[in-house]
DNA sequence: AAATTTTCTGAAAACGATTGCCAAACTAAA
DNA sequence: TTTAGTTTGGCAATCGTTTTCAGAAAATTT
């Protein structure tokens, strides 16, 4: 079947393409007759504006792109997923559409390439990334093209870009807070990559904690280059194995699934010898058994700002820099 | 910064459009000198053919969409996020680019609009869905514009349509089997909506692996609707405290969490007081506690046969219908 | 040297919209 | 009747490619 352009509405709505044109871009002197009259025809037909076309003219496309980190083991951790969905809805709602790109933030593998050429003749007209790492070539990238973009995350060089992050030195601190409150002894702090500016933080705010409260340094009990539920199946089963360890506290509430296993492996009991407290506050780690202590991260707000303040920058020629720093809390469970 | 056009490296290389549309195409007449240099603008400006104007031209983009449902909860479950992230790598290597498009099966929603209309203009050239169910408006849509697509699962009014799926009938009856080989005594089968045909399917070789074997009727132990951990921890519970049981067969093993915890809330020990089998092997099944049993369906080939199949069909004039039945077997592990 | 073939190049017409401008047609008011 | 205002159509340019066609240049054969 023949796809329909506007001049076949035209013609069949017996009146010229610039009038359906006219309809369709919902300018002001058309006869409410006639818009009728073509509207009927455009719903009749299914006849839908190619934005090939339309794009092409207006060189822009209303499609948003978002860079997502694929974890490792080749699928999208559940955090991101869940935020990516709602950013789409978020997106729609302004009248976006979002296109996907699987990434990694340290080199250009082979589906960020797709996003970037997207990107660079008009596909999508801007961008939305998840954290940041030094010589971050995303970035680099993006920056030179004075495309619009807005980090999930921070810019860990600070340089002028927006971002919508959670304060992630409070993470760190709150967390710290909390098991210090609570009477635990010996926590250790599991995180991912050193070089993710996230992680950095978050560990700032958790030695600080220890050091204002107890005036102690906790240095030595975090753990970075934890990246998945493997990596934290093995620290754990390590650091059980070598340290006396009261309290867990894990980022990634994903990755806490491989320290429940090593804890029970050892014949521990979650939330009595041990306690755990993780970070996301993940939809699932509610159904963890037993379900998950953890500190939340407000990630409707995430996709909302992140969409808006994107928009904002698209649909101006002036520079504008936005940044939201959100407020993290702990979500008491059973782990703890 | 400007974005460069064709014609601006034409005029760089000191040569014409047409030529320099040559070489980016590798048509064979051109001088090999001639191809160097403007091989050498391409690569020192940066440019890149813009694929608005490529699609509009060529009347296809060379993307593929993918519709994939949301899970309840708002995020795609990790089965299907582990096969898009494959697919998104097989298409990369055939050369296309994948768009994503959030859907449900069931009604369009706001977003599976957005990947429709993406078809409908030639924005991207076919599709993958997974599943069907009755009265699938996805598949009416595609079919009624003759727009290529696969399904990953199987058209459940058996029309002519390509798909690519696990045999399930063969996985309700290997699920079976295991279970009376290792001599458990009461099963009980938990599945999600009745009204995917996988569903339905699976549940057929459950029981006639039951008929068969044992020639006995496990009908009243089949329990439909079941299509997250909360269900299942809902389910789970109800089925402990009223039965007798000594095997939960689940299917899906991101719910199995739910199953998990509704049983160590008993008491009961997974693997020992009670067993548990899953189906879709997720990687992070392996590391839950204990780590699970559970009924692999080669998700490799999921992505590779759907995108090969697809690119089929695009690039072909005649009609091309292809099936594949993949063969599902039984991960071991300590749930059982 | 002429004729023929092969290889290479460029001009120009699509692809399907948007949009500015102008003119024509119609309606309503003065 | 004139004037003004509202609708509509026609035309052409534009967005950045691809691609048909034809012609120029080079290589090969007579």
């Amino acid at each position: 079947m023949k796809r329909l352009t506007i001049k076949d509405v035209a013609t069949l709505a017996c009146v010229s393409p610039r009038t359906v044109s006219r309809v369709i871009n919902k300018s002001i002197n058309v006869n409410e007759a006639t818009r009728e009259k073509v509207q009927k025809i455009i719903n009749d037909t299914g006849y839908e504006v190619n934005i090939l076309a339309k794009g092409l003219k207006q060189q822009k496309t209303n499609a948003i792109i978002v860079f997502i980190d694929e974890h490792q083991g080749g699928y999208w951790s559940i955090w991101h997923n869940e935020i990516v969905n709602k950013i789409i809805f978020e997106a729609k709602k302004k009248n976006y559409r979002t296109i996907i790109s699987a990434s990694t933030a340290r080199e250009s593998v082979y589906t960020a390439i797709d996003g970037f050429s997207l990107l660079k003749n008009g596909f999508a007209d801007g961008a939305i990334l998840f954290d940041s790492v030094e010589n971050d070539y995303r970035i680099k990238y993006l920056r030179e093209r004075e495309i619009p973009f807005v980090i999930i995350g921070k810019d860990i060089e600070n340089r002028d870009t927006s971002f919508v992050d959670c304060d992630n030195y409070k993470v760190g601190y709150i967390g710290a807070e909390h098991i210090i409150n609570k009477g635990y002894k010996n926590a250790h702090f599991l995180l991912g990559e050193v070089d993710f500016l996230v992680n950095k933080t978050r560990a700032e705010g958790f030695k600080n904690a220890y050091k204002e409260h107890l005036n102690v340094s906790i240095e030595q009990n975090i753990h970075y280059g934890i990246s998945d539920f493997k990596d934290c199946y093995n620290s754990t089963k390590k650091i059980l194995a070598s340290n006396k360890v009261d309290v867990l506290f894990i980022s990634g509430d994903e990755r806490v699934l491989g320290a429940y296993r090593a804890i029970e492996e050892q014949g521990l009991k979650i939330g009595k010898d041990i306690a755990v407290l993780g970070i996301d506050n993940i939809q699932m780690s509610e159904y963890f058994s037993p379900p998950l202590t953890t500190i939340d991260q407000p990630k409707e707000e995430f996709a909302k700002y992140s969409v808006s303040i994107l928009c904002e920058m698209m649909n101006t020629d002036v520079e504008i820099i936005k940044r939201i720093l959100l407020k993290p809390k702990v979500i008491e469970r059973k782990s703890m």
